[in-house]
DNA sequence: CGATGGATGAACT
DNA sequence: GTTCATCCATCGT
């Protein structure tokens, strides 16, 4: 029986409720005939009001588009030659959205340590741009729809998580609104980003 | 067409 | 703590 997938009415929420509850959900890529997949320890909300560190905020672009449109996409841009992955949400119009910045391996161990090129397990996803690079997410996965099971998405967990208690915390590396509580991490999780004193 | 800058990461000291 | 390679949309000639 499959996991249950995480469908457009988890996403069209407010993002801190969103960011909040991905936490401990698995996000699975079947790029290129191989899956790997993760457990999400690590988001950040960027909200469609008030957050000058959000891509929506000065409006929409051709590059923040995806933003603007249907909760449950991917929003997926380029920064520095790397990659961030996004899930949008709320409503179309308003530019808000989750960043995924960390994951637990589970699926696709060697495909994910092909792909970065390392080995140990805690240095694999540990990042926004490391967790697409080990799950092969690119610019052209912007505007993916992930309610669909089609190359990324995700689903419910099937096992449970040691620990479910969240740290709240500012936001990793903006140099806006840098006085947010927004982002969440799963406390004293070894696969998190950033320094230990944030975990 | 060249310059710029960013929600980064790796390799340094 | 520091530097810097690298992508690409956008903006200013």
């Amino acid at each position: 029986m499959p996991a249950v997938l995480l469908d457009q009415s988890f996403y069209a929420r407010c993002p801190k409720i969103v960011a909040r509850e991905l936490l401990g959900k698995v996000i699975v890529s079947t790029i290129g005939q191989r899956r790997s997949s993760g457990i999400v320890v690590e988001t950040e909300a960027y909200l469609a009001q008030g957050d000058p560190a959000c891509h929506g905020y000065r409006g929409p672009t051709p590059k923040n588009g995806t933003m603007f449109g249907p909760a449950g996409r991917a929003y997926v841009y380029p920064i520095h030659a790397k990659y961030c992955f996004n899930a949008v949400t709320q409503t179309p119009g308003l530019a808000s959205a989750v960043l995924i910045r960390a994951l637990q391996p589970i699926d696709g161990l060697a495909t994910i340590r092909h792909r970065r090129g390392k080995c140990d397990i805690l240095q694999l996803c540990s990042g926004p741009a490391k967790l697409c690079q080990a799950l092969g997410i690119q610019h052209w996965a912007d505007g993916l729809d992930l309610t669909r099971r089609r190359k990324i998405w995700l689903q419910e967990s099937e096992t449970r998580m040691r620990s479910d208690a969240i740290k709240i915390t500012t936001r990793i590396g903006v140099t806006s609104a840098q006085n947010l509580m927004l982002r969440y991490v799963l406390a004293d999780n070894p696969f998190a980003s950033g320094p230990k004193y944030l975990r």
